[in-house]
RNA sequence: GCGCGAUUAGCUCAGUGGUAGAGCACAUCCUUCACACGGAUGGGGUCGCAGGUUCGAACCCUGCAUCGCGCACCA
């Protein structure tokens, strides 16, 4: 224990905290432990990542679940890791490859690709984590888990043979969302749609029978008409009836299209009639499987044109080629009409272009175990928080799709299906592909290669990165950990992947393990600027929380975001709140500063309680009260709440109130024994309170542990067990709170007087109390220490001179004779206006008792409270009119 | 279009039926030996709007407005 330096500084505290922990093997879960398990699984940042505030606002909270689990004797599990992120990741690479040496990826050919991508994971991946590390995670890094190790690859494969051998995976030819950028295939959760500001087009065409009459059609991409091989009306639609069966001319290239009817068309928008493209819309495909359409691609699969009949169109990127067709319909004399027009576009999540809907062969998963997650969620066995995301969960389950899981990538999980070499051009491109098909023995499923391989070829697709993802509750465990830690207990993430991650991880936790992966799910806030956008690189308002945790510290970081993130809506992030945090950690810091100047001795025993003045017990049942509270808190996951209170508790209530009421026992070096109970008191209360913060602020709750001899040398904070009892346990401490209490209250009083008469600042005031309790007289010297008094002298038979200010206090009245320095008439003025706020609540009180049916209907403690209130205020009145009088 | 959420002090947020709260910011005072990353005191809100239920509404109900988020549509 040396003298503390006058301010905290958390940087080389913090570091050597988490070194030390690190070597002490503190986060380490042993799966043989015969205290109960609890675990976390982290939800894996991606390889590529860096952190953000997000990740900090998700970890901290996992840290604090973790942390507060070991102080209540759980063997704690965090299980850290990354996610390979199959698109993020290659598109990374590759534009590295791309600027650095001009190649592409086809350039280098599969094997040499995947080379480079898992070199640069190893000399980058681990950037987030040494991230987490500085924020303070406790995770067990023993453990850390990547979503391409060899086992979590070996349990992707098994999961994807154990599916397709149940039926559940095939092969089809289908309408998929496909990235022109990234060039493959999207699931539909991967699609973000955004509003777009475009044209909307009327063309007419000609009809075939009728020369010189024309439909007109509207759309708003022109760009693919040459793929049009039907117009579609309404069947019910009056205006078109006759139409029906007859042709259009397609203007280019030109061609005859059947006029269909078909019930997808909505009468009401645009003309009635829709040009139908099978190949690069939803909708129309599903018209054109109805009407027998042949299905014609107009687009290479990076968004260029692909129409040789239309050699002025034939290799145009879409948008170019969209005002292209335009102007060559207006040419032609096709073009009715161009509006602004407002709608909306999917958007790759990844690679932020609009997504083209494109038909091509892929994987789908039907979803397993769909009833048992459904059902799980609803009934309460997973708990989700806030309980609103409940009915969007909901919601999603009952619209499942086929999940597609096939991706045009190379980085990522490999399909497992080989083909025979004989057969496999037929098979690679037949229209569907199933369990019959391997039972044919056309094709091979199964986590390893077949044992004849130069007879075969692997399917070039990988899979969809949450189609690892969705193992990651037990995957990343062995059997032994899985039998102490799975399921999960809590799952800390972002509402924003609750269909990506979370549906999916329940129904693989039933499908794969029997049984749920976690019970709780925890859905953090959004993270916003202060004009409530989202954090973005684009826009850059997301401050970098490496450069916070230099500036604040990772505890003040934490503390300071934690405090304003409420449950279930989004945060607005202001820099201000973490330097709060910061000023805490400093705050709590010189509080211990100042125990040990009074003496440096370590922890002492605490004095029988009732030897203890009002404020020491005062202060010990406010502990106990806080430990109370925040158990409740927890239990309710109110994170914010917590930090709340542990923030009032230490400012407010140990600083403002306790520290300052008993500094006369620390300067008094004559009383020994008086100075020693406050200081053992102040042990008793500062080592839990450090307890109790420590899951929020690690790091500074440790050192001053440490310092301050809390803890055994040798030994950890983050290690020590919450005591079971409170340290008031059995003892009334009511009476000493009461007298506390009116103590306090006075106080303030007291210094308001002296700040009305600009004495605020002088020390050596005497302030005279009538009708004192008989009890003041021991705690006068306090009081004057509080008030910042010379003297308090207690007199009931005080005459006040004419003018003498007072204040109505809890232990009587309070004069502050200032003979020479008032004003009688600003007093009188004051005291009028101090009347007149008083007389107002009087009036208001006494109407509301005056009224029949609430003396009548109101519960009596409710109306009996209402009265004990008039009485004191008509007794307050009573003595402030006196008061005015006596200066009259 | 359907659903969900938000709307309280200048700002960020608490507050689920009984005298409107915290922190920051602001004003005034204090560089008193824990802390100026500090202390003291104070000003500031008809709780988005309009109805309703109730003795009593920030809180419960209905409608509306504004903002945000899902889902659907998106020719």
């Amino acid at each position: 224990m040396s003298e503390l330096p006058k301010g905290y500084e958390p940087k080389d505290v913090e570091a050597k905290w988490y070194a030390a922990w690190i070597e002490g093997r503190c986060f380490e879960a042993d799966p043989r432990s015969a205290k109960p398990g609890y675990s976390i699984v982290i939800p894996p940042p991606n390889v590529t990542g860096i952190l953000h505030l997000g990740h900090v606002l998700n970890n901290a909270l996992q840290d604090i679940l973790a942390r507060r689990a070991r102080q209540k004797g759980f063997e704690v599990l965090w299980l850290p890791g990354t996610d390979h992120a199959g698109i993020a990741t290659q598109t990374k690479v590759e534009q590295l490859i791309r600027k650095e040496e001009g190649k592409t990826r086809r350039d280098l050919g599969r094997e040499e690709f995947l080379k480079r991508v898992w070199a640069w994971k190893e000399q980058y991946g681990d950037i987030i984590i040494g991230q987490l590390k500085r924020l303070g995670c406790s995770c067990d890094w023993s453990r850390e888990r990547f979503t391409m190790d060899a086992d979590y690859t070996r349990e992707v494969q098994q999961v994807f043979v154990k599916l397709f051998e149940k039926g559940l995976i095939y092969r089809g030819l289908r309408m998929v969302n496909w990235c022109p950028v990234s060039l493959t295939a999207l699931s539909d959760e991967e699609v973000i749609p955004k509003q777009q500001n475009g044209k909307f087009y009327t063309m007419r065409y000609e009809v075939v029978e009728e020369p010189g009459r024309y439909l007109e059609i509207s759309t708003t991409r022109p760009e693919t008409l040459m793929g049009d091989t039907a117009v579609a009306v309404n069947p019910l639609d009056e205006r078109h009836q006759d139409l029906i069966g007859k042709h259009v001319w397609r203007p280019f290239p030109r061609l005859a299209i059947p006029i269909i009817a078909d019930e997808a068309v909505d009468k009401e928008f645009g003309t009635g009639a829709l040009k139908v493209t099978p190949a690069h819309d939803r909708i129309d495909f599903e018209i054109g499987q109805r009407h027998d359409l042949p299905i014609i691609d107009v687009l290479h699969p990076d968004g260029r044109i692909n129409c040789p009949d239309c050699p002025d169109l034939d290799g145009i990127d879409r948008f170019k080629a969209r005002k292209l067709a335009a102007a060559k319909l207006a040419e032609m004399g096709a073009l009715v009409k161009e509006e602004d027009y407002s709608n909306n576009v999917g958007f790759s999540e990844r690679a932020d272009v609009p997504i083209e809907p494109r038909l091509s062969l892929q994987w789908f998963l039907r979803y397993p175990s769909v009833d048992r997650t459904a059902a799980a969620v609803e009934n309460g066995e997973i708990v989700f928080r806030p309980d609103r995301w409940r009915k969007t969960f909901a919601h999603w389950m009952e619209n499942l799709q086929d999940w597609c899981i096939s991706r045009q990538l190379w980085w990522g999980h490999r399909i497992p299906v080989w083909y025979r070499k004989d057969k496999a051009a037929d098979l690679q491109s037949a229209e569907t592909l199933d369990l019959g098909d391997r039972n044919k023995g056309d094709i091979h499923v199964g986590t390893e290669p077949p044992s004849d391989p130069e007879n075969w070829v692997q399917d070039e697709d990988s899979m969809d990165t949450w189609f690892s993802s969705w193992l990651w509750p037990f995957a990343t465990m062995d059997e032994e950990t899985r039998k102490k830690f799975y399921p999960t207990n809590d799952l800390v993430t972002g509402p924003d992947i609750i269909f990506f991650w979370v549906a999916r991880m329940i129904m693989a936790g039933y499908e794969f393990m029997d049984e749920l992966p976690f019970r709780n799910v925890y859905f953090t806030s959004i993270i916003r600027d202060l004009q409530g956008r989202k954090m973005s690189k684009q826009l850059g308002n997301s401050p970098d929380p490496l450069d916070l945790m230099d500036q604040f510290g990772a505890d003040g970081l934490r503390f300071g975001l934690l405090r304003i993130a409420p449950v279930g809506s989004d945060v607005r992030f202001d820099e201000s709140q973490v330097e709060e945090g910061r000023n805490f950690a400093n705050k709590i810091y010189n509080a211990c500063r100042f125990r040990q100047m009074a003496s440096e001795g370590r922890a002492l025993a605490l004095p029988p309680l009732d030897s203890l003045p009002p404020y020491h017990l005062d202060i010990m049942a406010k502990l106990d009260a806080l430990t109370a509270q925040l158990e409740e808190s927890y239990g309710e996951y109110r994170f914010g709440e917590i930090a709340q209170k542990m923030h009032e508790f230490l400012w407010s209530e140990l600083c403002d109130w306790f520290l300052e009421a008993v500094k006369g026992d620390l300067r008094n070096t004559a009383n020994a024994a008086e100075r020693d109970r406050t200081l053992a008191v102040f042990d008793a209360v500062m080592s839990r309170f450090l307890q109790l913060l420590h899951p929020y602020m690690p790091h500074v709750t440790e050192e001053l542990s440490a310092r301050m001899g809390y803890v055994p040398e040798g030994e950890f904070l983050m290690n020590q067990l919450l005591p079971a009892e409170p340290l008031l346990a059995g003892f009334d401490a009511a009476p000493a709170q009461q007298k506390a209490a009116a103590i306090y209250e006075a106080t303030g009083r007291m210094r308001n007087l002296k700040f009305e008469y600009n004495v605020a600042t002088r020390r050596d005031v005497t302030f005279i109390v009538k009708n004192a309790p008989s009890w003041l007289a021991d705690e006068s010297d306090v009081l004057a220490l509080l008030a910042g008094a010379g003297e308090i002298r207690m007199d009931d038979a005080y005459e006040s001179p004419k003018g003498t200010p007072v204040a109505i206090t809890p232990v009587g009245e309070v004069y502050l004779p200032l003979e020479g320095l008032i004003d009688v008439e600003a007093e009188k003025i004051r005291l009028g206006k101090e009347i007149d706020k008083l007389s107002k609540e009087v009036i208001k009180c006494e109407a509301k008792l005056g009224n029949a049916s609430f003396v009548d209907r109101a519960p009596a403690e409710v109306v009996e409270q209402e009265k004990a209130r008039l009485a004191e205020w008509k007794g307050k009145l009573a003595q402030l009119g006196e008061m005015l009088e006596a200066l009259r």
